[in-house]
RNA sequence: GUGCCCGUAGCUCAAUGGAUAGAGCAUCAGCCUUCUAAGCUGAGGGUUACUGGUUCGAGUCCAGUCGGGCGCACCA
């Protein structure tokens, strides 16, 4: 609706004669006694204008001119604001509008011919999945609908490393088990893995090998086998939760050398000797980020040799820019807030447009139960993993749950609130709306042979006008808006108060308005109303990956 | 010590710099011979951690203080 008023708003302050500079401002405001749409501009306007805010809003009153039929009142109110009432026709043509573009309804096009790349997940496959990663993964997951829903060529990307240190750890970890397995004594490093998924593909591989292997210390056949299993095991645990990603991003490719023989990590390391922010020290090679401000260099490559994380993770995100991403976002969790600034800087330096990287942190989760607080622990029981959780209360109250608070909240995952078929629980609120309208026209087909693909009329909608109906239709309006804020502030957690709000005003609307007992005419139109927001339901349900079902 | 996030009703959380700070749970009072009561209506409940500042206007921005979380490796 911004797009709806700004022109005409536009266009007043320059037929008024009102230079300003600052920008016009559409507001909803809280309380609908002041209006459906509201804007400040005759109050930030009027200093530099030497003229009182309310004169100025009146001028500006009498300069605009909008479409027929669309608004019924236009006021000044409060301190200057300038207020605008929506005409009831003109808000329940959204009912037409949402049905005649179904599925398509709230989608935009503000991506339109650009690639996005986002990445998410991105745990290397050193154990299962952790109700953490979890929120980062659905965050993640809702992220790139909302890119999709815009218009971006979406790729949903892992990024994964089976080099490194941990992996090594990994695999010795397994080999280790399976001698014990194999009857030997061994002792258990308290830095090794100590989970039970260890001893599980011990037992596999003891179970295809017998002790063939017992003699041996070659770690890379426990190393692959345990990544073979884990990664099957993660995916098969995103899979649960709807999450599929188009491209897995092995680290270890940037260490190969291209045709001239020069791996990717290399050539980051030339590039900023080029420009003067690489030096050797304490034998290793380091990023100059005192250069910046920062208090310490940061370590690329370690005097053993290798590259430290921060090195492959520039080379990475270059591989981003070359492969054409106009948008690149990352979601990740807090504990890796310190990572992406050096990243940013060395690809500034570069040369690259670090404007088109958006990064999403998404703040801790613990869970309860019982009131209690389960410390999560990777070394210690079950207890953190997010398949269990997954277990005990299902796919889309896992996914709701996860994006319900804002990313910038610490999560309290009550896990028994996320089981409890009630209304308390959010996810069965939202749901039972999407059945409880199914249900309604289902009844209307039998009862009064209500045909849910026609399409209603202007008398039809003129019938919808009551303080229920309307606040329901100027929902459906709102939808669009929806999806563009929710994508700017990357926040997913807008879209679900949005639909909790829509599905409250569905559940009013069904209280105070008779359908099928009304007088034909007006039982169609509430009708087509239902069948609206039925499908705005269904389309928010789709951004955030919670399924939509027909009865409950 | 330092970087980032958070501090709002008894609890869990909202509030693009706007108007009287809102929901849900919990508590209390109502609404089903009627389309799903897994629902709806109403009541009580607040010095937005504290102190200053910027602004016509601050929960929101800035500075500081106090609390809580997460980082601060030649781990990723």
């Amino acid at each position: 609706m911004r797009e709806f008023f700004l022109p005409v708003i536009h266009s007043a302050l320059l037929s008024a004669g009102i230079m300003t500079e600052k920008p016009i401002n559409i507001e909803q405001p809280a309380d609908k006694k002041f209006g459906d749409f509201s804007t400040n501009i005759a109050l930030l306007a009027a200093k530099e204008c030497r003229k009182n805010p309310r004169e100025l809003a009146q001028t500006v009153i009498e300069h605009l001119i909008f479409p027929k039929d669309t608004i019924s009142k236009i006021e000044v109110a409060g301190a200057g604001f300038i207020n605008f009432y929506l005409a009831p026709l003109f808000i329940m043509q959204s009912v037409e509008q949402v049905l005649f573009d179904g599925d398509e309804y709230g989608k935009g096009s503000i991506g339109k011919g650009e690639k996005a790349v986002v990445e998410y997940v991105s745990a290397n496959p050193t154990g299962p999945l952790t109700i953490g990663r979890g929120r980062g993964g659905v965050l993640g997951d809702c992220i790139a609908n909302l890119f999709d829903a815009q218009g971006y060529e979406v790729t949903r990307e892992y990024y994964f490393n089976d080099a490194g240190r941990q992996m090594q750890i990994l695999g010795e970890s397994v080999r280790l088990r399976y001698m014990e397995r194999c009857g030997k004594a061994i002792e258990f490093p308290a830095t090794h893995y100590q989970g039970e998924y260890i001893g599980e593909i011990a037992e596999l591989m003891y179970q295809d090998h017998g002790t063939a292997l017992a003699e041996s210390t070659e770690v890379p056949i426990f190393k692959k086998r345990a990544e073979e299993i884990i990664f099957a095991s993660i995916r098969k645990t995103l899979e649960r939760l709807s999450i599929r990603h188009d491209s897995f991003f092995n680290e270890h490719t940037l260490y190969m050398p291209d045709e001239a023989g020069i791996t990717a990590n290399q050539r980051v390391i030339d590039k900023l000797r080029a420009n003067g922010f690489i030096s050797e020290y304490d034998g290793a090679t380091w990023f100059q980020t005192t250069k910046l401000g920062q208090e310490k260099d940061k370590v690329l490559i370690k005097s053993s040799g290798e590259p430290s994380y921060r090195l492959p993770d520039i080379a990475y995100h270059i591989t981003k820019f070359e492969r054409g991403f106009s948008m690149i976002v990352n979601v990740f969790g807090a504990d890796h807030i310190d990572e992406y600034p050096d990243v940013v800087e060395a690809l500034k330096i570069l040369g690259y447009d670090t404007r088109r990287i958006k990064v999403a942190i998404n703040q801790f989760v613990t869970t309860t139960v019982d009131g209690q607080t389960l410390k999560m622990s990777t070394r210690k029981g079950n207890a953190d993993l997010l398949d269990d959780l997954i277990d005990d209360v299902g796919a889309d109250a896992t996914r709701l749950f996860f994006i319900m608070r804002s990313k910038d909240s610490h999560l309290n995952f009550d896990v028994e609130l996320a089981k409890k078929q009630s209304k308390d629980n959010p996810v069965f609120y939202l749901q039972y709306a999407h059945a409880r309208i199914c249900s309604l026209l289902r009844m209307a087909q039998q009862e009064i042979g209500f045909d849910p693909a026609s399409s209603p009329d202007r008398h039809l909608l003129q019938l919808l006008n009551s303080p229920a109906e309307l606040q329901l239709g100027f929902a459906l309006l709102d939808y669009p808006d929806m999806i563009k804020t929710s994508l700017r502030l990357l926040e997913p957690q807008k879209m679900v108060e949005y639909l909790h709000a829509l599905a409250e005003f569905f559940h009013r609307f069904y209280q105070e308005c008779p359908i099928l007992k009304a007088e034909q005419d007006v039982a169609k139109a509430r009708l087509f109303l239902s069948l609206a927001t039925r499908q705005v339901l269904r389309n928010g349900f789709r951004i955030l990956g919670v399924s939509a079902p027909e009865s409950m």
